[in-house]
DNA sequence: TCGTAAACCTTACGCCGTAAGATTACCTTA
DNA sequence: TAAGGTAATCTTACGGCGTAAGGTTTACGA
């Protein structure tokens, strides 16, 4: 009873995987954003009905847990050859990177019950070159959740900025300094039109100069009791 | 034809405003958190069909920076009365209590177009005391940038972890733990065991100390040329 | 009493994730 | 070559979502 039209499957198609899925996933949501990967646009994406996904992955969660391990690879794994200090900053800048190539990532990564291996390399690398350097346990565990937050803090604030453009800025943040009650915001008012409305002011530049306040207290609390020692030796 | 089932408009209800809506679904927002903030829902505690909603309200996206708005109401305005540093700290402290309240409100936070009047309160308060404080213009946007990319990675990291009380932690880490490949991740394995799975632990702790580092930091930089300074008096 | 405008409701559309079951394609064994 | 088994894919359907379009009720001033 009617043959359907079934032109595209007879000559073969690459198959599907996990890895296939979670490439076009990726693809997906890079070109077009979080809120279009959906099941059935995935599933056009790989040439397949949107049911068929589900052969291959247990559901869009586990997918989307598979995306943010994907992500965590990408980032450059901190080494001990130079120093904690080093391996610290350019983790940050790497992640920063990614995150940003990645705008749907950031609110994914956290949240995953079950990290993948690539998370779990992740992490265990930080700790690592946060324990070669000379923190303690305790030492470690704070250096590391200051850095992440400010890491995530930042780049969610940066993607979530309704503009991309230096000229989208001004645009934007113009209309609502000329919006604003007049005289009712004055520093406000002051910070706009005196320094980020400044030609050549990028929003991007704050990332280091707020990465190396935290690197520099953290050096300085390296000696301290609670900070360092206690490099669980013999 | 049918007269329908008319018994609860007879007897009067309380009118529907923008503010009762509002109110209506920090509530539900509240209660069952940010995906269960839907139209229909909203409608259902309001007594009323969902579409009699966009007679008070133009869309979604507007109730979305109506709740905004109500959030950040709640956070306490610093003050210039104790220094800049004692009103950053209090400020920040109070931004993570009233978002770990509103737990679904820090998705949201940033990415609205048109901020409201609290929130531009807020924003002209911080701005104001940390130049009362001494700080130039662009020393006072990377304190603010710093700061506020903290609280934020800070508390998404908090929100988002897939627990909430301390056993809980131990359940779902001794899971992760137990998964691992055995001794391939060394210094997660001795972070989870030796530090964060300690009777006690509680990453809350955490956040007072990444702030504190920040405001060191800060602290430090302020007679530096770049960041104090140059305080307009003219 | 009636006109009118504000407040609210009904219906419908195109999306979403996914449960259940049918169908196809291909390989193995007889 | 035929039959059977299994892996991969498809079809259909359900309940939910935001909201466009247009209809109905209610309250009130003239």
């Amino acid at each position: 009873m009617a043959e359907h039209s079934r032109a595209r499957s007879t000559t073969k198609r690459a198959p599907i995987t996990r890895e296939t899925v979670l490439a076009a996933a990726l693809e997906l949501a890079d070109a077009e954003g979080a809120t279009a990967l959906t099941m059935r646009k995935l599933a056009d994406r790989l040439g397949v009905e949107a049911m068929s996904i589900y052969y291959h992955v247990p559901n869009k969660e586990a997918i989307l847990t598979g995306l943010v391990d994907l992500v965590f690879a990408e980032i450059e794994l901190p080494t001990t050859e130079h120093g904690w200090r080093l391996a610290m900053r350019d983790r940050a800048v790497s992640t920063r990177t990614v995150l940003v190539r990645h705008r749907w990532a950031i609110g994914l990564m956290d949240s995953r019950r079950d990290p993948g291996l690539a998370t779990l390399r992740h992490h265990d690398a930080v700790i690592g070159a946060l324990r070669a350097g000379g923190f303690s346990l305790a030492g470690a565990a704070h250096a590391f959740s200051a850095l992440d937050s400010y890491i995530y803090g930042f780049v969610l604030q940066e993607l979530s900025l309704p503009f991309e453009s230096s000229e989208e800025l001004t645009e934007v943040a113009e209309g609502i300094v000329t919006e604003m009650p007049p005289g009712e915001f004055p520093h406000l008012t002051e910070m706009a039109v005196g320094h980020a409305l400044l030609p050549g002011y990028s929003y991007a530049n704050e990332f280091e100069i707020g990465l190396d306040l935290i690197l520099d207290s953290l050096e300085q609390r390296l000696p301290l009791p609670g900070w360092g020692e206690a490099v669980a030796t013999r």
